[in-house]
RNA sequence: GGCCGAGUGGCGGAAUGGCAGACGCACGAGAUUUAAAAUCUCGGGUCCGUAAUCGGGCGUGCGGGUUCGACUCCCGCCUCGGCCA
């Protein structure tokens, strides 16, 4: 097609310069460099889908990138990594149809993203991909795991600690169980103080209550929770494959059923993991979705007697001040007292209840704006401020999972509890007035559910207290009175952390026929998944782990049987802590070493989707918190700048996806106008977090920019560069737009705006393009400024500009700012804020002298005149505004 | 329902208190070409008056406010998007 032997064949360009790149070794990073300061940029890593990348993908990657060569220029020792979050359902659901072994399926779509990301000549260290998915990767997954497992929190220290440790303290006595379960100090001289009754010895448990009591203190312990449970499909699904209560596949009902699942005790970090976010340097939104996931409050808990029974029931409110307000209580129907105190007149309505509300997903169950249902049980609980009997209802608005599982119901102020009210017939008592007078008269007449704060009424010797106060002082009298406590609730619930699935990471555990766990020795890490003959789920309820009898059974060496934990790790576990591994991939004795983490941690810049902000950041940083307490990371946070990246659009302004078929392929992006262009034109869409559509127009106008910047350096014909370019100095105004590119590409990277950087690039090479002689000097400033965001044809005229070496590790240019100043500036004169003329001034002209030159246009004279000035107002360098009286 | 973000030409966007629309796309006119593509030059917010030069009004979702001056700050609303419920 091109006769010309010279065009900008970047098809052939980018190839030449990524097996360079590859061959060489050019972005190796040197582990434990102290010549330089270190740089680590992370990107989220992909799953490998069978679809491969989509133009959302390069887009955070190509940012990375761009910061990763420039800190290069810049004399860091940059950490750049990839590699492949690959356990996941797609790949499993696939094998569940077709037999295909997930690890081939996998492996496929590892080797096409790698080929698509090679393509895009993104900086990275090949030497340290991780895959979650191979067994060297994953034995230090069930590592870590074991960790969780073998160690406790202690409450004093606020920190993870092996629990080998408290065994110690319990069998020597220096601890006991006291009668909370909880570890307690045990008293030195216990004949004379005496011991709280239900304190027990270590040595006076029995296997099973030892047992009970480790698993209440692991960080990774068993735990019977609810989950989604199929009966038709004979399997548990995720929330997201649970529609309306009827499975996504086949569309069969579900029910939420209590299963033996393995938990990770988030719970105990829920402080440290909100404190924390303050020394991260986070976007605020993302921050915010953190805080409110934790969700801290703080109030009380009230202990309720039953009436009739021995029973307590506690709950947890943020309202305290609100007790003389309660007319009703509320439990959720799986609250282990419901059967206990339910009337023989309630029992049928209550069992009927509790299967509805069994078919019921928690989000189906707090949708505000679905009618309250409930029963009442037949039985009473007593307010302990005031002695009344109030009925005791069962409702689904009230969860399980949250707080106590039972709720002091308040209607006056209380939304929810003010339609569930409304809507039985139940009592409703104003005990917090207003400010507002015609707002308080509503209140008092039932009529208005006021949440705010104001002044206490109905309230007994508590009347007239403000809400803030009366929260304090009822606190206080119920802790006195022994009837209740301060108490801090969150919204975060601990991690459920296993799934009956084949393709995760397997529990490296034993349960013994005795019933006792045993956790595996290090050593024999990792237990590799078996092979299977189906991947469908056993059809029990367990994975298909459980089918292989000769993995699941296994003999220990003193003769007992054992069984194999069946569930497998879900895909989080994989992802929360790659970013480690990066820095020592191939150690095969330790996770990591202790250097190399020293050296490369914290993670300098983390840049990924914004659907990552609560569960995956979440979950990296409380194991990464742990790690920190057991002594194996140095730092108290995994990372420390984090930017998201925007969502690109369709051209139809759509979310992409297949059935809108408005997906863009970057393969044939990278082929039709190539990886550079490519590159640059994600940069130049728009603002990185933004959120913008796609336009194949665009991509041309960039790559048209990158064609003339060719066409200005090479001679097409032959492709030697152009002889218009010659050694002689530049003239002023191209030295100083020089300089002004510098200046603004290096500031922009910085701030991570490479789109107005780019702009400024265009301006630059639209001028460069216009001379007729153009100083080379000034060229290869520039191919170096470019290089971060265009690469390849960067390295290509670099190479024709008669450099030897790659330009990856040579200097970022500095600008001097002397050089990037304008000499002569036009300023706009108004009055009145109107623009009335314009004048022409010297960079270094003073106030006096601007003022005297805007007084002196004809136009400005006109429109003051036969008026008195007032004032008049220069902006250096921008205006001058003269204000008449 | 809550939280977060955003509304600027035909389109993506620029300007975070100081000349609104940089840069790019699309469009129009011209040059080059047998022709087309590519490339180069020029022109585009809008309305009104003028043959044109030119002059004037209005313009950053809507309504107020602060200020010599507001896309930018404050108050109230509307619309769209995302996340959560």
């Amino acid at each position: 097609m091109n006769e010309n032997t010279g065009f900008y064949n970047f098809n052939d360009i980018e190839k030449k310069w990524q097996n360079y790149w590859e061959t060489n070794k050019t972005f190796a990073a040197a582990d434990c460099d102290k010549s330089k300061p270190k740089y680590y940029v992370l990107d989220m890593f992909p799953y490998p889908s069978a679809q491969g990348l989509h133009v959302g993908h390069p887009e955070g990657y190509t940012a990375s990138d761009i910061v990763s060569r420039y800190k290069r220029m810049k004399g860091f020792n940059v950490l750049h990594p990839i590699g492949w979050d690959a356990f996941g359902l797609p790949a499993e659901q696939y094998a569940v149809q077709t037999g295909t072994h997930p690890a081939t399926t996998t492996q496929q779509n590892i080797d096409n993203m790698r080929r698509q990301i090679k393509a895009l000549g993104f900086s990275y260290d090949w030497d340290r991909q991780v895959d979650t998915t191979d067994p060297k990767y994953y034995k230090w997954t069930q590592w870590i795991f074991l960790k969780l497992f073998n160690s406790y929190f202690d409450e004093k220290e606020q920190k993870a600690k092996p629990i080998a440790g408290l065994i110690k303290k319990l069998e020597a006595g220096k601890l006991c169980v006291g009668p909370d379960g909880q570890a307690a100090l045990a008293n030195p001289i216990p004949a004379v103080m005496g011991e709280p009754v239900g304190t027990h010895k270590w040595h006076e448990l029995d296997k099973e209550e030892k047992e009970e009591f480790l698993n209440n203190h692991r960080l990774a312990y068993e735990a019977e929770v609810a989950v989604n449970w199929c009966p038709e499909l004979g399997t548990v699904l995720a929330n997201e494959e649970v529609i309306g209560g009827i499975s996504e596949r086949g569309g069969h009902p579900v029910i939420r059923k209590p299963m033996r699942q393995w938990m990770l005790r988030i719970t105990k970090y829920a402080d440290r993991l909100q404190d924390d976010l303050k020394l991260v340097d986070w976007p605020e939104s993302i921050k915010k979705l953190q805080t409110d996931w934790i969700g801290k409050s703080i109030g009380a808990e009230v202990d309720f007697k039953v009436d009739g029974f021995d029973e307590i029931i506690t709950v947890f409110t943020t309202r305290p001040d609100t007790l003389f307000g309660a007319t009703y209580m509320v439990l959720s129907p799986e609250h282990p007292l419901v059967d206990e105190i339910t009337t023989a007149q309630q029992k049928n309505a209550v069992e009927e209840y509790k299967k509805i509300a069994q078919s019921k997903s928690d989000l189906d169950r707090t949708d505000l704006a679905k009618e309250k249902t409930g029963v009442f049980t037949g039985a009473f609980a007593i307010n302990p401020v005031n002695d009344q009997k109030i009925p005791i209802w069962i409702s689904d608005y009230v969860l399980i999972s949250y707080g106590t599982g039972a709720i002091m119901s308040v209607p006056a102020h209380d939304e929810r509890d003010f339609e569930f009210a409304k809507k039985f017939g139940l009592k409703i008592i104003p005990v917090v007035e207003p400010e507002d007078k015609d707002l308080a008269a509503k209140v008092d007449k039932g009529e208005y559910c006021f949440v705010g704060d104001g002044i206490a009424i109905n309230s007994g010797k508590f009347t007239g207290l403000s809400t803030a106060e009366f929260k304090e002082k009822i606190t206080k009298w119920l802790q006195d009175n022994d009837l209740g406590k301060k108490a801090v609730n969150y919204k975060l619930r601990d991690w459920l952390f296993s799934r009956q699935r084949y393709w995760g990471e397997p529990f490296p555990l034993l349960h013994c026929e005795d019933g006792s766990l045993i956790a595996l020795d290090e050593k024999d890490l990792p237990l590799v998944l078996p092979e299977v003959k189906t991947y469908k789920p056993a059809g029990t309820g367990e994975s298909p782990l459980a089918t292989i009898d000769n993995w699941l059974n296994v003999k220990l060496p003193d003769g007992r049987k054992a069984k194999r934990e069946t569930n497998t790790m879900p895909q989080w576990a994989g992802s929360c802590w790659y970013y480690l591994r990066y820095l020592d991939p191939n150690n095969d004795h330790a996770s990591w070493e202790k250097d190399k983490e020293k050296y490369w941690m914290p993670v300098d810049l983390y840049i990924g989707g914004a659907e990552h902000a609560v569960l995956h950041l979440l979950y990296s940083r409380f194991w990464h918190k742990t790690l920190y307490d057991l002594g194996y990371v140095s730092t108290v946070e995994p990372f420390k700048k984090l930017i998201n990246q925007g969502m690109i659009l369709g051209e139809d302004n759509q979310k992409m996806s297949k059935s809108r078929g408005n997906v863009v392929n970057p393969d044939k992006v990278i082929t039709d106008y190539g990886a550079d262009s490519m590159r640059l034109y994600e940069m130049f869409m728009g603002p990185l977090e933004a959120t913008k559509p796609w336009n194949m127009q665009g991509v041309e106008g960039v790559h048209r920019f990158l064609n003339k910047l060719w066409r200005t350096a090479i001679d097409e014909q032959t492709g030697n560069l152009n002889s218009s370019i010659k050694d002689i100095e530049a003239d002023e105004e191209t030295q100083r737009l020089l300089h002004q590119t510098i200046k603004k590409v290096t500031q922009d990277i910085d701030n991570f705006r490479f789109n107005t950087a780019i702009s400024q690039m265009m301006i630059f090479v639209n001028h460069l393009s216009k001379l007729k002689t153009k100083p080379k000097k000034v060229i290869e400033l520039f191919v170096l400024v470019l290089a971060p965001f265009s690469p390849h044809i960067a390295e290509e005229l670099w190479q024709k500009l008669g450099h030897t070496n790659t330009l990856a590790c040579e200097k970022w240019p500095k600008f001097d700012e002397n050089l990037a100043k304008e000499k002569e500036i036009e300023i706009a004169v108004q009055v009145l804020g109107k623009i009335k003329d314009k004048i022409v001034v010297s960079a270094d002209a003073d106030e006096e002298e601007i003022k005297q030159k805007a007084l002196a246009c004809e136009k400005v004279a006109a429109a003051i005149a036969g008026k008195e000035i007032k004032k008049i107002i220069v902006i250096k360098s921008r205006l001058v505004n003269i204000v008449t009286g």
